[in-house]
DNA sequence: ATCCTAGTGTACGCCACCGTACAGATCTGT
DNA sequence: ACAGATCTGTACGGTGGCGTACACTAGGAT
């Protein structure tokens, strides 16, 4: 019976034992959120995985085949246009879920979801996402609600792309990012983030010299470090706030 | 069994039997694709209402205090800025439902949902709306699926912002309205339509001369006709056509 | 050490759109 | 008919970002 959980190469982890012990390693915070009831239903039915960075997890058009709760790390959904340029509507890590529409019975995805810093945490198939959905109510809610979330992120990054200048988007991409990997430091260059904000490079690299000369951050082959968050917030767009604060006042309700 | 369905051709439609005869009055597109035994109890509790342009149903960070399905008419999803500015994110009509949040007892808005065309439609208290979808999980499937309808359009929209000219933009525009009105006429001020694509009226004026020296629409005084569809679709950046294919790819799935 | 690659800074002309302003056109009320 | 309000077309200089190109630098491989 289910011994479906593979120590997954890239970096191996361990974790051998139980199940309440098996929860402890968990960091994703949907997962966190289910009762001891359901999460022993869908947890064995999860694979430990780990994603290094530039993973495809969905593709547009495509049919999704697995879905994801990532424990650490951070993944980019995309838009991709057809002439083969990008823009970045949402940013997901500990928090979320990548495959939002298999909740619905919807197949294919509209995006692609992409690895933006090294990430791991579980897969799980389709057919058994659906299977497991069905016995877990409150499971459902969590996806439901978070559908909700990223609908946020995508609404306030439509008004910032029509209204707001590329530097202040840069400030608030790298502030969006740090909340999700944690860390202070991490790796990213500009070329790739030029596809997340859907600009030129040139672009990008300006905004982030304008940063770095205001001391707020220190970027070096593709190395960025946040080293004045408070600034970055205030070089940074309303947008940023908005959404942490719209996301506050859910909760907290 | 379940003859929830009405004949419906774009327009005229007949079929006066059986039934409710409320529901052939109905023509939101969820409420007709819930089964009878759901039906009667949701509709009891709806409030037919008409309502004018302007009308705000949604306002952002306020709670939410009615749902509404519309039956006729067309309802605009909006972000607004702190500094007033604003960008629709959305559009809405016969096909969709407004208060989202709602669904997964998120109690504000984060977004305004103002009607653009003349609408009517049905309103519904938060308390019964809650109430009703405990019980009628088919209701609640179709409200999620429609959540990630709109998803798509937020996602879209954000991509358009970044990468596309105003004047295929208001093309776009001018097609998703008009899907929804039904009319291929609809009244529409200059001014409005600027607060919609979030950019100066001048620039629609110019956008919408181009249109018109085409030959694809006729604008005088707020009032638009679109001459040539098959045109403006040509017109259009590629969005329009990439919303309105996700959505058929969903639903045939 | 040397080459090669990947990543970065910066420059150039160009254009779409901005903010603003104003005059003409059409409608409404009296 | 007239005045007032609304709506639209067009103009102006200014600018942010575009497409493109090229030189510079750091690190990895041999």
């Amino acid at each position: 019976m289910a011994v479906n959980r593979r120590a997954n190469g890239s970096n191996g982890s361990s974790d051998r034992q139980a199940s309440a012990a098996q929860k402890q390693q968990v960091e994703n915070e949907i997962l966190l959120k289910i009762p001891r009831s359901e999460f022993n239903a869908i947890f064995t039915k999860l694979e430990a995985h780990a994603f290094p960075a530039r993973t495809i997890l969905l593709e547009p058009e495509k049919p999704i085949e697995n879905c994801y709760f990532l424990n650490r790390g951070v993944a980019s959904i995309i838009h991709v246009m057809s002439d083969g340029r990008s823009v970045e509507v949402g940013l997901t890590g500990k928090e979320g879920f990548v495959g939002l529409p298999a909740l619905v019975d919807y197949e294919s995805s509209p995006v692609r979801a992409v690895i933006q810093i090294d990430a791991s945490g579980y897969k799980i198939g389709l057919k058994q996402f659906k299977a497991v959905l069905l016995s877990c109510p409150v499971l459902a809610k969590l996806l439901s609600q978070y559908s909700q979330d990223l609908a946020v992120q995508s609404i306030q990054i439509a008004a910032c792309n029509r209204l707001h200048s590329v530097d202040r988007q840069l400030a608030r991409w790298l502030l969006m990012s740090q909340d999700r990997v944690g860390e202070s430091t991490f790796c990213l260059t500009q070329e790739f983030i030029s596809h997340m904000l859907g600009t030129r490079r040139a672009s990008v690299s300006v905004a982030a010299s304008v940063l770095q000369k205001r001391g707020l951050i220190t970027y070096t082959r593709g190395q960025v470090s946040i080293n004045d968050r408070q600034g970055l917030e205030k070089a940074s767009c309303e947008c940023y706030r908005a959404i942490t604060g719209q996301l506050e006042a859910w909760r907290k309700a």
